[in-house]
DNA sequence: CTTTTTTTGTACCATTTCGCATTAAATCCC
DNA sequence: GGGATTTAATGCGAAATGGTACAAAAAAAG
């Protein structure tokens, strides 16, 4: 979720200011207005339940279109969880940068986490898990995304708490990974539940939980 | 995962025994073994990507016949699906009946867990994360299912802790609920890490840190 | 204005998918 | 053996799906 040193490139360059005058006959629709909404599709149903006729739908381009410019249904996934992920990531660096102590940065993270995991009319949970969690999971190319997607919130979490033992908010006898993963765990079960229908009241209980307990185990 | 007091009814009912002599030419399948190959298939691709026709060659019986025995795939998914958490539960009771410490229990359970989601040639993870996860989820009968299975889990540790504290071997200040939400956590965290094919060195990891936490913070 | 370039939109194709109607087979009851 | 009953097997069909060919349209370049 966040890079060590270098400020990661946020979205996509913004090449679009003073377009150089392309050539032929002007796009209908800018792909990444396009890009977005076919990334809420695939949220809604994932990979083989989202058709190229929903998404030729609900971008307002024709296949063809669609086609000519991402490529086919599957390239079309990976460059939507791609611009899943620079969303998150944009979110969560945000979080990064305050002077807050561990409690209150957790706290943003899991609230940032629901923000985008209660998107839309119905809440969709994270696209990450719903990757894995379908046979998308099967490609290669696919499987290392998610495999950085992983690593990327656990070292996050490590950030979070390797910050905190330097604040002096933490012993440094806390064990880094195991916090780092139980927070990552209530990510999912969020992720998960949140889904699934579980009130945000409920959720925002979990949450509560989880931070005493990693946090509250450490005095 | 299980029941306040009464004992669960396991599986389907055992009427196999001596059947009642049916009258017109007998199947050529047997049903149970049909929707364990049925559960096998749909914990692979999900509901989706698993057609009609893959079914019908993994149970050896032509469509007519799945559809005749179980209904149309949603009916089967949903069948499917029931005996997935059947199977669960069975496992899951047998720790419960075992006189150890709140650590080897916990122990048990994770690793039954991983057991069920390392089941087949490439790890499967939980089948209750795949549907949530999927467009099955806006079904409101299988959502309710879901919601059982969730509380069904929060339960099973509850009882685990609650019977720790009886026995004396965490204090009765702990949150229990807390304590619940974060072993159910790990188990969703276990789940879908399993899916995307983290070796199980690592999630045996993430057990020891999860009970180490859960079980530590309350001495 | 003509050519070139790029995108759009229509139409099409092959395949898959779900579901069902119909016929053939196997067993029991009389 | 003859009829009744239940299942198996073949195959049809309508719709959906992923993908593409091709011509029309819109803009820049010459």
């Amino acid at each position: 979720m966040v890079q060590k040193k270098k400020e990661p490139g946020v979205v996509a360059k913004p090449e679009v200011s003073t377009e150089p005058k392309r050539r032929g006959r002007p796009r209908a629709y800018a792909p990444d207005v396009a890009i977005g909404q076919a990334l809420a599709l695939f949220r809604k149903g994932g990979f083989a339940a989202t058709s190229l006729d929903d998404l030729s739908e609900v971008t307002g381009m024709n296949r063809p279109s669609l086609y000519g410019a991402f490529g086919d249904k599957r390239a079309l996934y990976i460059k939507s969880y791609q611009r899943y992920r620079d969303d998150y990531t944009v979110k969560v660096l945000e979080i990064f940068k305050a002077d807050i102590d561990i409690r209150e940065r957790l706290r943003r993270f899991f609230d940032t986490a629901l923000e985008i995991y209660l998107t839309g009319e119905e809440p969709r949970g994270c696209f990450t898990v719903m990757t894995v969690a379908s046979d998308a999971i099967a490609d290669p190319d696919i499987r290392e995304l998610v495999y950085r997607g992983f690593a990327d919130v656990d070292d996050a979490f490590g950030w979070c708490f390797r910050t905190a033992i330097k604040r002096g908010e933490m012993p440094d006898t806390v064990d880094v990974v195991a916090l780092s993963q139980m927070a990552s765990a209530t990510l999912f079960s969020l992720s998960i539940r949140a889904r699934a229908g579980v009130p945000r009241a409920e959720l925002d209980v979990i949450v509560k939980g989880a931070i005493a307990l990693v946090c509250g185990s450490t005095r």
